[in-house]
DNA sequence: CAATAAGCTGCGGGTTTACGCAAGACGGCG
DNA sequence: CGCCGTCTTGCGTAAACCCGCAGCTTATTG
């Protein structure tokens, strides 16, 4: 068995390293790459079908490698290893996830003992093993309780592009309204209205930018979501 | 001597431990803390002189930290570790460092040496120490040559907080058309009028919005500046 | 001191947002 | 089938935003 690692920090990597070494005898080979890109290459080369990934590297995250990855070889089985557990990775990694793949999602803070479980439940066992804290957002937010639903997801990403109504209205192919009725329930939603100070005059928000910020300290966005729904922006706007 | 760590993560915790050991003999005293309230404390309880401190943490960032730290003690000497570069650490950085004082900011990608020759260079020499690509940002951001200015900063931040014109204008003390020309100022240097897809009609972004975006994609701000500038604007309305 | 630069401010108007009101459209469900 | 909730769309309005124009106040400089 190969496992390969992607991971940007040298100290975690071969901490990893060490870690698949200790919780899977059965692996002979251990490859690392530092980034995504790289990543995706030594995948690629290697037919890797067991790999730890870390979301959040500089130069491609590791969202988008293992979109790509996933996309060449389904069947790949992919331990995301992360340091935080935003409901923008959480969402971004599930809205990739092909169907029926073995995946994992396990934090940096998790101990020792739980790190080598998840290896071999994943690689070995073609189990899922999604970190407790990492689950109950997941719950949150696909189950609509409290959560977003994609539609409302999808406007808030585009607002914090930056695209007007118009352009948004185009984009997801609707009437300008009923983007802005949308606008509104996200602004219900994330609560936006606080009066800011005092009730009267001067103390209201610019309802548009502040759901943006709102959502970032909710960590329903991060930078890595903001950067991909760019890429994603571009290559529309490229597209016509 | 003794030095103090502040450091979320106990890998490169371990790792700074053995760092400081290794280049400073006449140390002989070594505490640890995973997070900036922690860190404020021990900072606290043994006078510390000489810390090592991380930005980015999740319970307090380092910057806070560091800024109650020296408020109490500003001949302190603190170390910055870092993952990232960004802007936004940067200006935070120097916007808290006491007159004089012997800090340095060095990333955690630099090599062992070059670490632990900061680690000396500020402990005991008491000389700033700061790391090439830090540094030239730090220039392009103070000289104002391709940069921002403090009030065109002071600006992007608000309307990323989400304030209305009206409101910026009330806290800075200006008057609505002043606060409407520095964002002007603001949208000429971060390049929103990208006509984004065609030139013509659809193809405007919504300007206040786009440029908190664009912001956060050059790093000129990130999670942890938003966050502390967010504080900052809760005291604001609570004290009036 | 005059002159040029840089920032603040009011005025005015064109555009975009936020949102109430109300009329369809679609999908269950008893 | 008729009722109901959710979603979409158009119309209309008040507010907020973007910004050109022009008069004023401070610095900076030769």
């Amino acid at each position: 068995m190969k496992v390969l690692i992607v991971e940007d920090d040298p100290l975690h990597r071969s901490y990893l390293h060490e870690a698949v070494n200790a919780a899977l005898p059965e692996c002979d080979t251990v490859i690392e790459a530092e980034n995504g890109t790289a990543g995706e290459k030594l995948a690629r080369d290697h037919k890797s079908a067991h790999i730890v990934m870390d979301l959040q590297m500089a130069n491609r995250n590791g969202i988008e490698a293992a979109r790509t990855i996933w996309k060449e070889r389904p069947e790949t089985r992919i331990l995301f290893w992360s340091n935080y557990s935003d409901e923008a990775y959480v969402r971004g990694v599930s809205r990739i996830v092909p169907d029926g793949a073995a995946y994992g999602y396990v934090l940096k803070s998790a101990s020792d003992e739980r790190l080598k479980l998840a290896l071999r439940s994943i690689f070995i066992e073609s189990q899922c093993v999604i970190d407790r804290e990492v689950r109950g957002l997941q719950q949150k937010s696909l189950g609509q309780t409290n959560g977003f639903t994609d539609s409302e997801y999808e406007i808030l990403v585009d607002i914090a592009l930056g695209l007007t109504d118009r352009a948004i209205a185009k984009r997801r192919g609707l009437s300008l309204r009923s983007v802005q009725n949308r606008l509104q329930q996200l602004y219900d939603k994330l609560d936006v209205y606080q009066t800011a100070g005092d009730d009267h005059e001067d103390g209201r928000f610019n309802l548009r930018a502040r759901a943006v910020t709102v959502a970032l300290l909710r960590k329903l966005l991060n930078y890595s979501a903001l950067e991909r729904a760019e890429a994603e922006l571009q290559e529309w706007l490229d597209g016509k």
